[in-house]
DNA sequence: ACCAAAACATGATAAATGTCATAGTTTCAA
DNA sequence: TTGAAACTATGACATTTATCATGTTTTGGT
């Protein structure tokens, strides 16, 4: 169920290195597929879109850093996010991949003086939605219906890494490597005459820090993948071949 | 910073094992704890009280089991409950141990046929409060502050949880069990003359349930660090000696 | 079209952790 | 108090994964 197929046109690298901002005019596509918009009263909905500003990122800048203060709220327009964490060593671990829709600081940013639990790098252009922390708060309190749907919002999120973890505390390496690709056609696989393609464009490294294995080890069992037609392609061509294959593998 | 100190008088183990309900007549002790209740406007906060159910629950017995649909919104009151996950080939993997003022299912429970994405166990003799969804629902929805805070709890859960993935991610066994022990001090470590002493009573398969290693490898390197005079005790009578030590360790 | 950087690939080896077996110790309820 | 069950402990060995080293291929910007 894909909600926006990534599509970019040639946006170019530009030196846009400073977000771009100007207020959201009209109500962008992305809003009305949000539940949080939508269940907001007209009026607070013309407010929000009022506050709303547009920015946008290229590939190697941050949204935002790691133990950075929380100023904004976010609604990611276009493009893939990655939200990833690192630890004292200088590793890395990526813990998920937004992607159009997707909410992000919905709840750091109700918090006075929060910081950022990770950093948000962005995977290729991208186009964000933000508010500032003070007008996001404003508008819960006046919708219930709009806090209702944060904390749903939340809950999935929550049980979403729930879920990784233990699939991080219990499965072997290919196993979770699997689940993640299994996990992946979900959010951004889209059809093709080989099988389902993977709109986000991920390399081998990309799928280490995601499962927490080296690099190495994530080539490797992508040969083996590959070897055993689960998959084919690499980084901007992914080419998921046998998905219940890969399911197999993930719930072994 | 410990809400309760899990006293528990000499229960007994009595065959309570069909929750014995009764309604909470007056603000239990343990909800004036909580900024859920305490947000909650005066009418709203009897209306709570009165449709707030106390049960009671041994070892043994479970709150909720992982995939039945999901029916109440809880409060833990007393004891601790541990949030477990397992996997298809039988094992098992504990993502959370609640301790008493901690809100469970407050994501599933809004919810139209959720199910439980874990098994609620009691780790001792528990109570909890619990209230039906819909009232759940209703109390959310007209009390934006109590929405507000529930927002708050769920992104504190998932910091924590991302946290704990990135250290499944990234860290050795002997780390993770050392975040594990740091954590666990701060949720419900007290002072005791040989260093602090952790209330919750945790077997090496509880532990190595929590950070995703065997039982072995678990009792190993809880030698090791009793060898090296970090740790000293077992399950009911768990010290931490030297938690700097353990802390250093964890983020090395 | 070309060059540099990034990504992919593969082998050899070491380190970490799991598995299986066996046995001592503690806990708890009858 | 005692016996069974749960817990702790330890060794030998297998398996998984990381590390290090080196080389090839692909990608993307000029």
């Amino acid at each position: 169920m894909t909600i926006l197929a990534s599509g970019r046109g040639p946006l170019s690298k530009q030196p846009n290195k400073s977000p771009s901002n100007h207020a959201a005019a009209n109500p962008p596509d992305i809003l009305k597929q949000i539940p949080l918009f939508n269940f907001l009263r007209g009026q607070d909905r013309l407010a929000m879109l009022r506050e709303l500003t547009e920015a946008r990122y290229g590939k190697g800048e941050c949204i935002f850093r790691e133990g950075e203060p929380t100023e904004y709220f976010h609604i990611l327009k276009e493009g893939a996010v990655k939200c990833v964490k690192s630890s004292a060593g200088g590793k890395e671990c990526t813990l998920k991949v937004l992607m159009p829709g997707d909410l992000f600081c919905c709840e750091a940013a109700v918090f006075d003086g929060a910081c950022h639990p990770g950093t948000a790098q962005p995977m290729g252009d991208v186009s964000i939605l933000r508010m500032s922390k003070k007008a996001y708060f404003e508008m819960l309190k006046r919708n219930p219906d709009a806090a209702i749907e944060v904390i749903k919002y939340l809950g999935n999120r929550l049980n979403e890494v729930q879920e990784k973890a233990k699939i991080l505390a219990l499965d072997r390496a290919d196993q979770r490597l699997a689940s993640l690709l299994v996990d992946l056609v979900e959010r951004s696989g889209v059809k093709d005459p080989q099988g389902i393609r993977l709109t986000v464009r991920l390399t081998r490294q990309d799928m280490a820090n995601m499962v927490g294995v080296t690099t190495e080890t994530a080539i490797r069992i992508m040969a083996r993948f590959n070897r055993e037609r689960l998959v084919s392609g690499t980084a901007s061509r992914l080419i998921i071949k046998n998905l219940s294959g890969l399911k197999q593998l993930a719930s072994a």
